[in-house]
Parts: structure tokens; sequence; C-alpha cells
DNA sequence: CTAATAGTCTATAATCTATATAGACTTTAT
DNA sequence: ATAAAGTCTATATAGATTATAGACTATTAG
């Protein structure tokens, strides 16, 4: 399971992305709309910010918006920046590498072969899901309705 | 992520099926063996007792034994065992299914749509990973060094 | 220039869960 | 009978998640 300020960050992205030629979004739009506690929004908007996904202006007609192309903005990126590797052993991560102290031979371990293939194709699917692809699909599926 | 409860299940499974003609095994040996806190991997055995993929026989001379095929137990199962969903979001499992509070409409949720696909992708990995297959890529890991 | 708006920052509270341990108890083989 | 080995109940601990409060800063409009 992902935590709930990855979830929370993905649905504001989409919204963001969504919304993205109506100017600045308030944040207390996005937690009203998305049921998100305010303050804790906050946090994860400046996160994205910092990452360099949003900009925000202060004062009135403030808010946040995006500042990469939603084809841009994938949820392997997201995701790995609110909780981390992506996979399900950390023998298996590039980033946060670390040795299981269970494991005789990291080579042949059959336990982590399988994971790392899970753990390819999550992030084979995460990367190919942008903010763009997410809001398409959207689109595609309310014409079906 | 999984827990540590997981992995060290999986990794007392993996010895348990790779010495299973040697009869029961020893909780300490598998503690030892694995650098498994021995207290918290008695807990672990009794779950995977009560779950019916291992039996027990206590005494002198006693210890653990897997008594499923080593085809019959996969990856996904004992991973739900003990962390419970494989799937990122809750409102993508089967068992643990619980609404998202931030989604307006769960049929047309383009982020449900692709952690469907990492959760159906991840079950089809995990389910054909069994301690058989498992055992059978360290062997063929091995002639290969 | 000032009042209202809206994001920023620091600190902390409240839960929750994962991990680990202790010790008394039960069963079994010899 | 005794030693070996699993079983059960309770609890400690630590760390992470989730959430909130309140003072501070920047911006806009009039």
């Amino acid at each position: 399971m992902i935590s709930k300020k990855a979830k929370y960050a993905i649905h504001a992205l989409v919204k963001l992305a969504r919304d993205r030629d109506k100017g600045p979004i308030l944040i207390s739009e996005i937690s009203k709309e998305g049921n998100i506690p305010k303050k804790f929004l906050e946090a994860i908007l400046l996160d994205l910010k910092r990452a360099g996904v949003l900009n925000s202006k202060k004062g009135k007609g403030g808010g946040y918006y995006l500042i990469k192309n939603p084809e841009d903005v994938n949820m392997a990126d997201v995701l790995r920046l609110f909780d981390g590797a992506l996979a399900l052993l950390p023998c298996v991560t590039y980033k946060y590498y670390e040795r299981c102290e269970e494991c005789t031979d990291e080579l042949t371990c059959g336990i982590r072969r399988v994971m790392q293939q899970v753990r390819d194709e999550t992030v084979r699917i995460l990367k190919d899901a942008t903010l763009a692809t997410v809001l398409a699909s959207e689109g595609a599926a309310l014409d079906n309705i």
C-alpha cells in the first residue's frame, strides 16, 4: 500500500493538471474537493514545489499550479518522492539498496529474482502512467458511460 | 516494501522446502542461519502452521516441516497472509476493499486504473513464484557460476 | 499604505504499526 | 522422570504516519 501522503499527492496533481488553464488553484479548494486535511496537504504541495513539479503564488489570486508538462510527471517519480523505493525488498532497489541479513548469497537468491521481476513491471507501468495518460484514460472512461 | 515478518516467513519457507527430506527443522536452526530473531520467528512459524502450510512436532527431535507441496505454496499467498493486500491502493483490492475518500468516481478514476494494472502484474508474478520455482531458480543460478 | 488573502515555516500531538522480547506452559521422546 | 522443543500471553519499544496549531511572510487591490 502507498501512504496517504502519496495518494493525496497524486490526487492533487491530477486535479492541478485537469485545471491547469484556470490559473492558480487554492489549497483549500483541493483540500475540500478531495477530502484531504488542509494542513497535511500544505506540506505535500510544498514538497512537490521543492521537487520542481509545482509552483505557487502568494496573496490574493494565489494558489498552486503545475509547471511541468503533464506528460513529464509520472507516478513512479511521485511515489518515490513520498514513499521511497518502489521495490518490495531493499535488496532490489536502486537508490535505497540494503543487503538482506537473511540472505546467504544474493546472486543466487531466488526470492530476490522474483521481487526484481515485480519491481521491473511495477516501474514500467508507473513510469508510463503520467498525468497526461491518467487524464486521458478518465476522459475515455467517461465516453463509455 | 514488504514487512520483515513476511520476508522472514519466505526465507524460512524456502529453507524448509530445501531441507524437507531432513525431517523436522529446529526454529533455532532457521533463526541462526537467517539471522532472524528467534522469538519473532516462532510467531511467524505458528502463523504458517495455522495457515496449513507447515506442521510441527514438539519434544526432542521436533521442529517444523512443510506439509504442502512446494509447488502449491506461492509468494502471493504468503505475502497476503502477513502483510494483507498486495495492491497499492485499498480501492483496488479484492479482500480488503475500501473506498478512497478523495475519489469522486471510482469508475472513471485514472489513478485506480493504473494501480489495478500494477496489482494484476504483481499478483501474476507472485502467484507463479512458488517454493518449487524459487528453489529451481537458485539451482539454475548456481550452475552458471 | 493598509487590509485582506494566501502560501510558508516550526513545532508538536496523536495514533498506529512493526518489531522484538520475556517467561510460564504444554507436549513428546527416551 | 527429565530434557527438549514448540505454544501461549503479555508487553515493551521505537519509529513512522497522519494530523493540527499558530505565528510569519509575500502579494494584491483599493
